[in-house]
DNA sequence: TCTGGGGTCCTAGGACCC
DNA sequence: TCTGGGGTCCTAGGACCC
C-alpha cells in the first residue's frame, strides 16, 4: 500500500428508487418491487433484493425481468421523488462532513483524513449513518477504508443495509480473493478478456508483470497493476464541472419516418438548448446519435461557433442528421449532445449582433421557468412520451418564435 | 416482451501546422 | 533524392458507471 494516511468513507443507498417506493407506500416493504421495466423496451433501473433473489438486476431488459419474475411489483418510477430524498440525504452529509463528493444519486464519499486514529472514523461513520437512517427512513450502507475504490469494495461488501471497514495493513487480504470483476471499472468485457488469460482473481492479476499487462491493455494495465494493489489516490472532490450535457429517446417502434424524427430531434435539441442557457454555458460541439435497428449505433459530430442559439444548434442537428441518416433503415433511437461547454459569461460578446435573438430566448426561458418545461413543447403537440407525426421543423421553428414574440408583446 | 438515459474517459486515425 | 517527427485538434466508436 503506498498511502496508509487517508481515512475514505463510502456511503450508498440501498437500492434506492425502491426504498423511496416503499416510503411512499410501505405495504411494497418486504415484496418482489422492480422501478423500471415498464413499456415496450424499458430496462429494471432499481430493484429490491426480494426481486434479485429471482435473478433480476438493474440493467436488465423488462421482458426478462417479467419472465423471472412474473408476481414481481413493476413500478414506473418517480424520478422527482428520487431527487428529493437524494437531496435530503445530501444536506445531512454535509452538514456533518468536512469534504465530501456525491458521486451520483445515491453514493457519496467522504475524505475523513485526520480524523483521529481511525477508530473515531469509524465511529463517526456509525453515526453519520445511523442519522440518516433515522431522519429518512431509507436504508444506507458504509465502507471505511484507505481511499476511494477500497472504501467502495466494502461498501458492496457490507450491502446491503451493512457497514464495513477494512482494517489498515489488511488491504490486500481484503482484495486477493475476489473476482477481478469485482474490480470497479473492470466491467463485462474486461472480466471476459482477463478470465479467458486465466485471470479469475485478483491475486491471479497481482502475479501479472506489470509490462505484460501495459502491453495488452496499454493505459489500462497500469491502472489494472495499480487496482489490483489497492492503489488508488483519486482525491474526494466536492465540484465537479460538466462536460457535456446530453438527451435522447428511445421510440416504441421502429421507424423509417423522416419527418418524425425530425420532429423528434427538434424537440430534443430545443430542450437541450434550454439546459444549457440554464446552465449559462455555450456549446462548440454537437453530436447527433442514431441507433438503428438491431442496436447498431452512429453518431456524427461537428465542431461548431459556440452557441446557446435552440434555432442555430437546431440547424446544426438537422445537418448532421441529414449526413448521417441513412434513408429507409429503421430506427430506434435518437440523441443530442453538446459538449465543449464553456461558461457564456466572457464568451458572450460573440452574440453581439444577436441580442435580440438572446432576449427571445429568455423571454422563452422565462416561460419555461413559470409553467414548467414541457408547456411550450406541449402546446405544439410534440409531447415525446407520445410522438406523433409532424409538421416540417423549419415551419415548427417560425411557430414557436412567433408564439414568443406575440407572447412577449402581450407583456409589454 | 432484448438491450433506458445521463454521464465520463480512452483509443485510434487523419488533418494540419511547424 | 519518394516521404521525419512532434504537437494538437477533430471525429467515430466503445467501455464503463449509476
Amino acid at each position: 500500500m503506498t498511502d496508509n494516511s487517508r481515512s475514505i468513507l463510502h456511503m450508498d443507498l440501498d437500492s434506492f428508487f425502491v426504498s423511496v417506493e416503499r416510503l411512499k407506500d410501505p405495504s411494497l416493504n418486504g415484496k418482489p418491487v422492480i422501478v423500471g421495466g415498464v413499456g415496450a423496451r424499458g430496462v429494471v433501473s432499481s430493484c429490491s433484493y426480494e426481486a434479485r433473489q429471482f435473478g433480476v438486476h438493474s440493467a436488465m431488459p423488462g421482458g426478462q425481468a417479467h419472465k423471472l419474475c412474473p408476481h414481481g411489483i413493476f413500478l414506473p418510477g418517480d424520478h422527482a421523488a428520487y431527487s428529493k430524498y437524494s437531496r435530503i440525504v445530501t444536506e445531512i452529509i454535509a452538514d456533518s462532513a468536512p469534504l465530501f463528493e456525491k458521486a451520483s444519486v445515491d453514493e457519496f464519499y467522504v475524505d475523513l483524513t485526520g480524523m483521529d486514529k481511525y477508530f473515531g472514523a469509524y465511529k463517526w461513520s456509525t453515526g453519520l449513518r445511523e442519522k440518516i437512517i433515522k431522519e429518512t427512513g431509507l436504508p444506507i450502507s458504509f465502507g471505511l477504508s484507505i481511499n476511494k475504490m477500497l472504501a467502495k469494495m466494502a461498501t458492496n461488501d457490507a450491502k446491503p443495509n451493512g457497514q464495513l471497514m477494512i482494517e489498515r495493513g489488511k488491504e490486500q487480504e481484503f482484495l486477493d480473493p475476489k473476482p477481478v470483476g469485482k474490480i470497479p471499472f473492470v466491467g463485462e468485457k474486461l472480466e471476459e478478456t482477463l478470465n479467458k488469460m486465466g485471470i479469475r482473481t485478483i491475486y491471479d492479476l497481482r502475479q501479472m508483470p506489470i509490462e505484460n499487462l501495459i502491453n495488452i491493455f496499454s493505459k489500462t494495465g497500469t491502472s489494472l497493476w495499480n487496482r489490483s494493489r489497492g492503489h488508488s489516490d483519486s482525491p474526494v472532490a466536492n465540484y465537479r464541472e460538466e462536460k457535456s450535457i446530453s438527451v435522447e429517446r428511445t421510440f416504441d417502434t421502429d421507424t423509417t419516418d423522416v419527418e418524425f424524427l425530425l420532429s423528434a430531434l427538434f424537440v430534443l435539441t430545443e430542450k437541450l438548448s434550454y439546459d444549457l442557457r440554464k446552465l449559462n454555458r455555450l456549446t462548440s460541439c454537437i453530436t447527433v446519435k442514431i441507433r438503428y435497428e438491431g442496436f447498431i449505433t452512429t453518431s456524427r459530430q461537428h465542431t461548431v461557433d459556440y452557441s446557446l442559439s435552440s434555432k442555430y444548434l437546431i440547424e446544426k442537428a438537422t445537418e448532421l442528421f441529414h449526413q448521417s441518416y441513412e434513408k429507409g433503415r429503421p430506427v430506434r433511437l435518437i440523441g443530442i449532445r453538446f459538449s465543449g461547454l464553456v461558461y457564456s459569461g466572457t464568451q458572450y460578446t460573440l452574440f453581439d449582433d444577436k441580442e435580440e435573438e438572446n432576449s427571445l430566448y429568455s423571454a422563452i426561458d422565462t416561460v419555461k421557468n413559470k409553467y414548467g418545461t414541457n408547456k411550450l413543447i406541449l402546446a405544439r403537440g410534440i409531447d415525446l412520451g407520445n410522438v406523433k407525426r409532424n409538421r416540417d421543423v423549419q415551419a415548427m421553428m417560425k411557430e414557436q418564435v412567433n408564439r414568443e414574440r406575440s407572447n412577449r408583446d402581450d407583456k409589454e
